[in-house]
DNA sequence: CTGAAAGCGCTTACAG
DNA sequence: CTGAAAGCGCTTACAG
């Protein structure tokens, strides 16, 4: 196997596309377009640059490739603008960021495209403002379903990868799915309420949300279900829905609930608005009432800090925008294969781990 | 303020240093002694040079400095060797390989230097050997206090940056710390058995080592004991060491303990080796002792799985490797500011959650 | 104290 | 189907 080298004038080792140049006998430009797969190469030649890339184990330098190509890569990020009530979504913007300060030197830019959460037709405008704007990859938290699909379907015919951020569609060609274990989530949160029952055993399960399709509560709410169903605990959950997310609406609902269920001792909020009902919960003097929920916004904290929530279940949400970012980043420009769901470990957050959170 | 531009042949706006050296009206070669403070430029087209890199907020493409240079930089990891008793270090080692994989592209390469944890003696020769070969940088899991005070003191001698991984010594000029905020950490593990006492409230914290000298355990102690001091909760906190790792001595001395607490309701241990308490108790039907200990390792999660084990806090074990090597890399290669401490985040592990868990 | 020129490894018109 | 040459932005001897 090994090969005589001619008697050079330089014995040092060439550098990568020229070696293999040299040894088969071809100019690096020919090397290049095997390596690119492009055509007008002879299926000989190809044959012996691919055995030669093999044997050498070569891998092309990264930086050179960028620098030469001197091409930008643009990536669309559409979600929801950060509101008083989608306070969430200001940590995958973070993540989307720093994503976007590591890989700027390899020439990719995000433009992140804020959508209103509690409008349709915003995320309509928006997807459509991406569409005509032909970026070279979209990220998507896909609130609203069907008009999820319309872009999407726009991106598979013009071969624009895209991923999910935060909530998936299930059989969508995309690039993958960044975001939480949503069943899994709730099945934790059902173990943690379970913890916090003393004696009536009662439970109020809250879904606060405006106009989103999003059907993660409901993942949520199976994982939950299951937990009490498998552990076979004698436990009444009573359920509520509330399609407004001020506090006064809330607060209304929650009056209502708890004239007719005093016994309650615990509640479940399926999304980040359980401040909302932590705030009910303090204001009403209802100090004894355990409270869990999810994500870590500043006025979640604020109630963790105080004692009114007992557990905040987060799923890392500056590392998913950070993650669906690389996630194209590989896929686009370094050509490597995705998995292609990512799920977000479930952290379990209390009082006295939260300082060294990092969302 | 704005500038007439010469009537130039190309509009084209010049890159980096060739459009600094125009308007500065030397060369390329000159703009670049400036820019890395390379001395031999007279102090006034020194000052021209930078008002210019100012106004034109240029920031220099770092893959064409790599590429140019054609540097590697050589780190040393001198961490533990993983064995059965030393399972943790499986992550870091993992972790330091992830970064190798991503910035080997700018000429990074990492080397692993493992010493057996159990002795100080490897430790020094592993240390000695990296002190040989000459590194950039240094990654050092500070396990012997004392000979790795040696160390250091050459690397300051060199100027060679170092990082501490997983543990800590105060007051040295480390470029950083990355690792578990041990005293919070300490005070965590409290709040969770805490959760789990019953009646007797009679607790065991059990520290199980050899020979490390590592006073993370002290730290953990310390904010374990805190907690019950503020929230003056009525427990009694029986302690004990083992200077051994085998379950055979390990069973000997809580057979022995338990005869004389039996009451004992929970254990708390210091670090990894909760599993051979875990085991233990499941061997001698204790299965009503609540048991919390440290980190995901493959026989803490078949303890966790089985129900033993109660909550497991982890530090994302691999991420310290990670991170550790990606701040000599912002140090030395980027250039960047790097905080002077990382703490991990103190992550709750249950039988729920720990599936999703990315160690 | 300063500059012209070659080179890092890859890419891309352009010419054949 | 193939190659020579220029260029990406930065660095580095070398010469003055």
């Amino acid at each position: 196997m090994k090969e005589v080298s001619k008697p050079d004038s330089q014995q040092k080792s060439l550098s990568g596309v020229k070696e293999i140049a040299k040894r088969a006998n071809v100019s690096i430009a020919t090397v290049d377009r095997v390596i690119h797969n492009r055509s007008g190469v002879s299926e000989k030649t190809k044959a012996r640059i691919n055995k030669i890339i093999e044997e050498l184990d070569y891998l092309p330098n990264l930086m050179a490739s960028r620098l030469a190509l001197g091409k930008v890569t643009r990536l669309a990020a559409i979600i929801p603008q950060v509101t008083e009530e989608s306070e969430f979504w200001h940590a995958p913007l973070n993540g989307l960021k720093r994503a976007e300060k590591e890989i700027r030197q390899f020439g990719v830019r995000i433009d992140p495209m804020l959508f209103d959460p509690s409008s349709r037709s915003s995320f309509s405008a928006v997807a459509k403002a991406a569409m005509e704007s032909d970026y070279d990859g979209v990220i998507l938290a896909p609130s609203f379903v069907e008009e999820s699909k319309h872009v999407l379907e726009k991106c598979q015919q013009r071969g624009i990868p895209f991923v999910f951020l935060d909530s998936n569609i299930p059989d969508q060609s995309n690039l993958t799915y960044i975001g939480p274990p949503y069943f899994q989530s709730g099945y934790v949160a059902a173990n943690l309420i379970s913890r916090l029952l003393r004696n009536s055993r009662k439970l109020l399960v809250v879904n606060i949300a405006t106009e989103s399709d999003s059907f993660n509560y409901l993942q949520i709410e199976n994982g939950f279900r299951k937990y009490f169903r498998e552990n076979s605990l004698p436990s009444e959950i009573t359920r509520i829905d509330i399609r407004d997310t001020e506090y006064e609406s809330v607060a209304r609902y929650l009056t209502y609930v708890f004239m007719f269920h005093a016994e309650i001792e615990a509640v479940f909020v399926t999304n980040s608005q359980v401040s909302t009902v932590a705030s009910f919960l303090y204001n009403s003097q209802r100090r004894h009432v355990s409270v869990i929920g999810y994500d870590y916004t500043p006025e979640n904290i604020r109630y963790l800090k105080n004692g009114t929530i007992d557990f905040l279940i987060c799923h890392q949400a500056e590392d998913q925008g950070y993650r669906a970012a690389m996630s194209l980043y590989q896929h686009l420009v370094l050509g490597q294969q995705v998995p292609k769901e990512h799920f977000m470990p479930i952290d379990i957050i209390t009082r006295e781990n939260h300082e060294y959170y990092r969302n």
